[in-house]
DNA sequence: ATGGTAGATATTCTA
């Protein structure tokens, strides 16, 4: 007897403040229909978290890792979580950028890593700019920590706001971004250097939208007009362990989350798995 | 070359 197999809708977005775009949940839920969401940016400590209104989308099970103001992440889901305990201090400053959760399906076990990378500061200089520095001590530890075999276990989703864009096609200009923190290349192979981790992750949206069509999920609130100019990136990212290669059905970016009201400036990823 | 916007917080930091 064949296993049952289970659809599977995960999805990431940096709500930039959950509890502001509290609503905005609602339009992602109506549109994509997510099963597991995983947030970045909810800027809320735990206890101020607001579970009541999140179980009325319908995820009704839910971790939340936050602080005051800044960072914190969450996983929400309509299926059961169990947390993944004794997770790296990053750098060691207990920030609130990662989260991990197990999902019991039928065809067994699935891990997913739900991360919030530091966006870096405005200047691409380590020496120069701490933020900098941190991003790229940050990227490194991730990467060690995957190649020492952190999901040699398979089944394993990573999604979150890498606050990097890897590729010359998920930026809106590869040669005037190339001096810009989330697309210089010490961000972007390492990224890539992170990537070849656990056997090679896949890259779940480019598996679908492949270059060389341009794809970002994030615009500047600093345009006047996102869409017209579109100087977008691609900084958001879902990864799949190679033997989910087969299961990944579909994924999108759902850009016109960016002309919600009170958007965020990043947009939500989705993709679907057959598990 | 510059400054543009947004959110949380508190009179500034982070993105």
């Amino acid at each position: 007897m064949p296993k049952r197999r289970t659809r599977l809708r995960i999805a990431t977005w940096n709500i930039n403040s959950v509890r502001l775009r509290l609503a905005r949940l609602g339009d992602l839920v109506a549109a994509l229909e997510p099963d597991v969401l995983c947030l970045q940016e909810t800027k809320t400590p735990d206890e101020l978290f607001p579970r009541e209104e999140i179980a009325g989308f319908g995820f009704r099970h839910m971790l939340v890792r936050g602080m005051k103001g800044y960072n914190g992440v969450a996983i929400l889901s309509r299926l059961p979580l169990a947390p993944v305990d004794e997770l790296p201090d990053w750098c060691g400053r207990d920030d609130c950028r990662h989260i991990a959760a197990d999902l019991d399906l039928p065809g067994g076990p699935l891990r997913i890593h739900n991360f919030y990378v530091p966006a870096g500061g405005d200047i691409p200089d380590p020496e120069a700019n701490p933020k900098f520095r941190h991003k790229l001590d940050f990227v490194s530890e991730a990467t060690l920590w995957f190649a020492a075999g952190a999901a040699d276990r398979g089944r394993t989703v990573l999604a979150g706001d890498l606050n990097i864009a890897p590729l010359p096609e998920d930026v809106w200009s590869h040669r005037q971004l190339l001096d810009v923190v989330s697309h210089t290349p010490v961000e972007t192979e390492g990224l890539l250097r992170w990537q070849a981790t656990a056997g090679g992750w896949v890259d779940a949206v480019r598996e679908i939208v492949p270059v060389p069509q341009k794809l970002f999920t994030w615009w500047s609130y600093r345009n006047r007009d996102w869409r017209r100019s579109d100087r977008g990136r691609r900084l958001d990212h879902v990864w799949l362990t190679p033997d989910l290669r087969g299961a990944l059905k579909g994924a999108m970016v759902l850009k016109d989350a960016r002309d919600w009201p009170q958007a965020s400036d990043h947009v939500p990823v989705l993709a679907e798995l057959v598990v």
